[in-house]
DNA sequence: CGGGGGTTTGAGTCCGTTCAAAATACGTGG
DNA sequence: CCACGTATTTTGAACGGACTCAAACCCCCG
């Protein structure tokens, strides 16, 4: 039951500086001015994490927020059945852990490591006082909560509106930007960073049903599974599958 | 299509005021000081709605927000083929508007009446400048969409794991608390504020759907329906149905 | 009293689930 | 490097909940 920093040993220990962080521009954190970056950077502490570990779990006490410098992090709901619903993923540049962290004083969410993954943790007493002397950091969480909150709304319409297929299609569509590489001959290859446990979780449905999904996909030549291993030989046909055919 | 302050005629002219606001105190607005109550009530105008109403339509530009006074609205989110979800209802003390407001230009769902309705329109020029003069005030928004967030997930979850006859109990548990009266005889009588299709398309099914589950839940003896009026003998079977039976 | 929208009912179908078994991938230790 | 045990993934068959389409119904309103 991991918290706060973890634990693990990195193999070298990471020394990001949140002034020469890559993501600061796109983060909440760009509203900062030097002397807040400082006191930012002396705040935080950064640790790495391996695929599978829980950043925190749902139920325990919030400590602070976390920022993903590298890495992919699954935000899971449970209830009190056993059901699980993946609610979110998160990259890097993103923050995890506020959404509780103005809401309430425990997780309502877990925050699972899916591949390896180094975070920078940010106690809480320097996030309140970061936002006490900065109006406009507020804002900035404001900003991404509210998409948050926008994706969310999507994700409702969606598994109300669309198919198990039209939705693992759109999946395969945002995993592609992080994930694919164009071939030589201009086919597209990923590595899923997700189990079709994962997957079914996301899309609300479960694994043989994933299973069966991907092997008509492969019947229509949409694109042909190997394991975690997807490789899409033409983007048209799978941009067909969000678009239904429309009566003119 | 309906904007900015609606365009009804109100029979009495209303005339809240934020001072004498009965919600004020549970509102985002609780963290104000009398000056910016002050600057609130002058910038705030007043208007009634009829059931059926649009307050502001998905795509339309961002004027404000509006705060509830009395009545109920729902938000809706549709796609581009004509499915539609209703992603939450706002009572009143809540305030509509704002999610789009923080991350956008454009309204990403719509808001429409429910009930006969007073809602209190703050221009964004108003809400601009109290959010400069009150850090707080963002931070009572991010609560606010903290908890609408965590809202959202539930209905992620919920969609994914219940059955639409569990989740139309949680619907009915939840709207007892505001419309609901007890009877001399100890049951429990409510009218409903929802249509067969708004209920529908709060959980995720259609109709007819909700027409069957209403006709096997009588028969279980829940509850008696007739038209929108729904009579609770007992509270317990309805509690039941929330709490799948454990195996012990 | 005659629309007309929302609601209910019915029959048939489909998508996704469940349960169970087989196949495959994976990590570990020999 | 291979063999083994475990976990994940795939396949199959049967079932079931919710959907679709369509007709009947009902209630409210003019």
């Amino acid at each position: 039951m991991p918290r706060g920093p973890g634990k693990s040993a990195p193999p070298h220990p990471p020394s990001a500086s949140c002034f020469s962080c890559q993501w600061r521009s796109r983060s909440e954190w760009c509203v900062l001015n030097e002397d807040d970056v400082q006191t930012l950077n002396d705040a935080k502490s950064t640790s790495s994490y391996q695929t599978g570990q829980l950043v925190f779990n749902q139920g325990d006490p919030i400590d602070g927020v976390y920022c993903i410098v590298s890495g992919l992090v699954a935000i899971r709901k449970a209830d009190e059945h056993g059901n699980s619903a993946l609610v979110r993923l998160r990259n890097p540049g993103e923050t995890i852990g506020y959404r509780d962290f103005f809401s309430g004083d425990t997780h309502t969410t877990s925050a699972e490591i899916l591949e390896p993954t180094q975070l920078c943790y940010v106690d809480r007493r320097a996030v309140r006082s970061l936002l006490d002397r900065n109006p406009g950091l507020g804002l900035s969480f404001l900003k991404h909560l509210s998409e948050d909150l926008g994706r969310a709304e999507d994700t409702i319409l969606q598994s109300a509106a669309l198919t198990t297929r039209t939705r693992f299609a759109h999946l395969l569509l945002t995993l592609k930007d992080r994930y694919a590489t164009v071939e030589d001959d201009g086919t597209m290859k990923m590595r899923l960073p997700l189990s079709r446990q994962d997957i079914a979780d996301i899309l609300g449905t479960r694994p043989e049903t994933i299973a069966r999904v991907i092997h008509v996909m492969e019947k229509d030549g949409v694109a042909t599974f190997s394991g975690r291993t997807v490789v899409i030989p033409d983007l048209d046909p799978l941009l067909d599958e969000i678009e239904p055919a429309d009566e003119t």
